[in-house]
This record gives structure tokens, C-alpha cells and sequence, in this order.
DNA sequence: CTTAAATCATACCATGATGTTATGAAAATA
DNA sequence: TATTTTCATAACATCATGGTATGATTTAAG
């Protein structure tokens, strides 16, 4: 016994509306439609689905188990058509990330935790890689997007890049440092300290070495070598070490006071926080939804980082 | 967006044998067929829901999400076929039987349970009458089946009557009863102790009266009336009263030993215990099947009554 | 009990979805 | 590169499904 699932969906209507007629208006269908679709139903089982003879039909025990059945289907088909219109809408979907971990953990996490408060059913799988890899799996397909600090020069082939954000490192150090209280720093009161480097592979690593020859230290010690920013933070709070990170990072710790800038200026690198992602490739809805808030995001982080910056921190 | 259910039962097919022709062959379709579906899909939702240019199909995110709901309606509109198969044999479905208390406690009970046994997706409903309310019942059709003892002139119009086993009354009482040991008993023996009536408008009430006067006991002391079966044996059992019962009744409870007849031989009415139903009505599957089940465990009962009443009961 | 209203069934026609076969294109594989 | 696998397209057939008009039957009202 074949049974056509819309079927089931017009006998639930039918007997939730009480009567043929108003079960097709219901379905946007004609009273005859639904009377034949139901003589043809009773035909093909071979066993009544409407008491005969009564004026507003009255459903047989078989039409009102097949009717539940029915309303599974309605319920399923309906949710269907629901999450066809969120994802169509970028308001469901999966976007697959991956950037510097620095970067990602300091910056993009927090735009990911209220990116889904506001896209509950949209799920973003965040994974870690410098430009090469990133590279790598873009042309891959098995990420959608990259974070990464990149020199315009060096944006690889086939790939797409939209700056968020200028390479600005600062000096970092714990709140509780005797050197946060400062309002100007000498090189010999910064010598003594020991400092903490991102791992060697990544660009951060350069811009250390950089940064600090740019104020005339060129040698110095390095206490703590850490991937992730939880673990530099870590470190830090516990310690008297120094270390570089990008003002943007410690911008977004500004509120939880785990880390701050020291009044040097560094000489930051020319590279650019951005995005990236393959050219020729059209984004699916939650991407591109996705990528358009952390680019907002970003606008207004800078606009931030203006503001507060000349006052308080971008001090000399 | 208006979706199909069909549809989405086609895409979980696809996706759950891994290709479009496979699916094809799964649905009974051909592939052609399953291809153009998929593209008029995609261009009605308008968004893709395989990846472009992979050649064993790889389904899209939304695609998936799609075909977790066309497996519940694959998996509903199969239920909804099994139990049109288990109705159309009668292994589903519900009867609404009613008849006189006695017989139904004592003896349709007991069938019924072990009626579900073998079909428990059929449901029966039991109610309480006697021969007019039955009749009264029958033609509304509020009630499927009835089952009363009729005289065969007394079968209503409009009803028909299937005779299951003749109608015999015996003196019951309590196995502790102190005539219960005696293989003879004398009228004056039995003259002490009182009676247990069933409710006057029952047809049993007239039976006893008969049955004693068959015997020469006219004036008799009633010392409880009750309606149900249950409350005719726990007062049988707590006294030294007699009673006339169905030699079914009697017959049907002789496992659990809570009465036993008295070896008296009474005049037994002219009437049958029978099936009734509405001439001109055709049964459902269920309901026939619950008949016939009826009718055969009545054909075993006889039988077994008359084997074990020649040596046992049916002394004079 | 008759009449009116409500509700469903049937007849007829139109069309769109769905199916089939034949065949071509593209990806995967050897 | 050649071959196989897998999917897409074209052309055609047909059946399910939809609509309107209208008749039949039950229910409700007078």
C-alpha cells in the first residue's frame, strides 16, 4: 500500500478544519479537489476514511491515525521550508574560519560569541593557521574564510583580500606592572625585563624582533615562548615579563583589565589585518553574512580604537 | 517558499544511497528523473543543494537539513502504510461491545484479554447493557457488537443474532459452601440458606426465579442484590448464600475456584447467548476479526463444557 | 413536514508535475 | 590519455491534480 505523503497532509486538514470545504480552503485548494483526492485515497486503501453519509464528515479511526501522521509530515515539511528561508536569509548555515590564534582568540572569538546572539542557527567552526596554510585551505575548500595579517604585496593568487585593520604592535605587560603606572618610559627602565614571544613560525615573532630594534633593543631574553594568547595572558598576569601583541588584542581586553599598553611607540609593520577568500567562489548566505559583521565589527573597532586612542594609550 | 514532501523524501534517498542513480533505484524511479527534481529544486529554493561539478553528488549543508525532515516523512508515511495494512487485516482498529454484566465479566473479559494477546493494536471497548439498551445502541451505532441471552423470537429487527452457546443456569456458591461437598442434595437441605439476586431488570433475575420454582423452592429470602459479577462472587464467598448463575460463568472461573455449582439440575431458560448486530451494517476488519474470535472461543468453550460436565457438573 | 441552507459528489476540461528512453557532457579512475 | 562512472539534457507521454459548473444529499430552520 503506497501512500503519497501530501495525502496524509490533506486528511490532517480536513479533520482539523472540520469539513472538505473548509479543509481546502485551508490547503489553497477547491472543495472537488479535495473531495476526489479523498474518493481516490478510500478506493486505493480499500476501506472508508469518512463515515458515509454524514454531512460534515466524520473520520474513521484509520483517517484520524493516518491525519497524525499527517501532521508529522506538515510539521516537517514546514520546518523545511523554515530553515530554507534562514539559510536562504544567512540566518542558518555553518561558516568555517581559521586565523593567526592570537588574532582569532583575542579579537574574532568575542565578534563570533555576539555574531550568535544575534544568528543563533548559524555555527562557525574556528580553526588556527598562518598565511600559507590559510592559503592552503582556501584553494582547499575546506575553509571558508581566513584572519591574517598580510603585506598587499604578498596576497596570494586566486585569493581575495579585505583589509580590517592596520598591523599596530604595542607594548604589552600586565596591569600590574611597575611599569603600567608610568607616563614615559626610558630604554633602561624596559631593559631589565624579561620578555614572553609568540612561537617562532608565527608573524608576530618577526614583528617582536622588529619592534624592538626599532627602539634600540636588540637583544633580549626570552622567558616564555606560548602559541595562544590564553597562555601569553597567562604568563603575563603572573609575571614581569613583557611582550608584543597587536593593539587591537589588547584593546579587546580593555574591559576585563588583564593586559596593557606601555607608552612606546613602535614602529608597526606593514602589514594589514584582513580577511581572506577565494576569488571565484560566491559565498553561501551565512558567509557572506558573517564576513559583512566582522567587517562592521572591525569599522567600529577602529573607530574605537581612534578615539580612545588619542587620549589614553597611543601616548609617546 | 512552498515545499513538496516528496521532495524532501527524494533528497534524503539520494543522500542515504550515496548518488542520484542509486537513489533513483531506491525511490523505483529512474535517474533522469531524480536529476530534473533535484535542478527544478534548486531553482525554486534557489540555492544549491548538491556541490557544483562533483560527480558522485556531494549534498550542500542545507541540503542535509533538508533530508533529516524527509527521512521523518519517509519514516511517517511509512507508519502511516503499516497501519492501513494492520486496519485493512483487522489487526488494528477498535470494537465497541456491550452486553449484560454477568456475561461480559465473567466470560468476554476474559476472551478480550486473550484477544489482545494475539492483536493488541485493536482496542475494545466495553460497556454494560441489557437486551433493549443493546438494540437501542446497535441502531444509533454507538456500540459494534452486542452480546445478551436472546429467545430466537425475540431478536429485534433491524439486528442480527449468532447464537454462541445455549442458555444454562446452575446453583452456585462458595467452594467453602457446606452443601458444596454433597454429590446429592435434597430440597430441604438447600431451603436454609438465603439468595443472592442479580438487579431486577436483568434478565437472570427472572431465571432464578424460574430455576427455583422449577425445583419447588418459591419463597425464597434474598439477602443481596448486585449488578456485577465481581460483587455477586466476593458476597458469595464471604457467606453461606446460594446463587443461579450461567453454568459459563461458573464454568469460566473454575481455575481460580471462587464458586462452584451445586449438582441440581434446573429447568434452563429458553434462551441463548448470542452475538448481536446491525443487520445491514458491514463490519470493520477489527471488528470481524473480534467477532470471529468471539464465535470460536464459544465453539471451544461448548466443547469443553459438554466433555467436562458428563463426568463432573451435570449430575442430577 | 416542508423548505432552505450547508455540504459533499460528479462531470468535464486544462495543465503541470512526473515519468521514460535516448543521448550527450563531465568528472573520476585506471 | 583512455575508459568508466555519474550526472544533465532533450523530447515525448501520461497521469495526477487543479479548476468551474452543477447536481445530490444531508442538516437545519420554519
Amino acid at each position: 500500500m503506497k501512500i503519497n505523503p501530501n495525502h496524509l497532509n490533506l486528511l490532517a486538514a480536513i479533520i482539523d478544519n472540520g469539513g472538505l470545504g473548509e479543509g481546502a480552503v485551508a490547503l489553497g485548494k477547491s472543495q472537488p479537489s479535495v473531495s476526489r483526492t479523498v474518493s481516490m485515497l478510500e478506493a486505493r486503501i480499500g476501506a472508508r476514511l469518512f463515515e458515509k453519509g454524514r454531512k460534515p464528515v466524520r473520520p474513521t479511526e484509520l483517517c484520524q491515525s493516518l491525519a497524525a501522521q499527517g501532521r508529522i509530515i506538515a510539521q516537517a515539511t514546514q520546518t523545511a521550508e523554515q530553515t530554507t528561508d534562514l539559510y536562504k536569509g544567512g540566518r542558518a548555515g555553518s561558516a568555517r574560519v581559521a586565523g593567526t590564534p592570537i588574532f582569532m582568540d583575542g579579537v574574532i572569538s568575542g565578534m563570533i560569541a555576539s555574531f550568535q546572539r544575534s544568528f543563533p542557527d548559524v555555527s562557525i567552526h574556528q580553526t588556527y593557521g598562518y598565511l600559507a596554510d590559510l592559503r592552503e585551505q582556501l584553494i582547499a575548500g575546506t575553509i571558508d574564510l581566513g584572519i591574517c595579517p598580510v603585506r598587499q604585496d604578498q596576497v596570494p593568487d586566486a585569493l581575495s583580500f579585505k583589509p580590517l585593520l592596520p598591523g599596530r604592535n604595542v607594548l604589552a605587560c600586565a596591569p600590574s606592572h611597575p611599569l603600567a603606572r608610568k607616563s614615559a618610559l626610558t630604554l633602561s627602565e624596559i631593559a631589565p625585563y624579561p620578555w614572553i614571544a609568540p612561537p617562532a613560525d608565527s608573524p608576530l615573532y618577526e614583528d617582536l624582533r622588529d619592534a624592538l630594534s626599532s627602539i634600540g633593543i636588540s637583544d633580549f631574553r626570552v622567558s616564555f615562548t606560548g602559541g595562544s594568547l590564553a597562555s601569553i595572558l597567562s604568563v603575563l598576569a603572573g609575571s614581569q615579563a613583557l611582550t608584543v601583541l597587536p593593539y587591537s588584542v589588547v584593546f579587546m581586553q580593555r574591559h576585563i583589565r588583564t593586559v596593557t599598553s606601555l607608552p612606546v611607540r613602535l614602529e608597526h609593520p606593514d602589514r594589514q589585518l584582513g580577511l581572506l577568500w577565494q576569488s571565484d567562489r560566491k559565498h553561501l548566505p551565512a558567509i557572506a553574512r558573517f564576513r559583512k559583521y566582522i567587517e562592521s565589527e572591525f569599522d567600529e573597532l577602529s573607530q574605537q580604537i581612534n578615539v580612545r586612542g588619542r587620549d589614553s594609550i597611543w601616548r609617546r
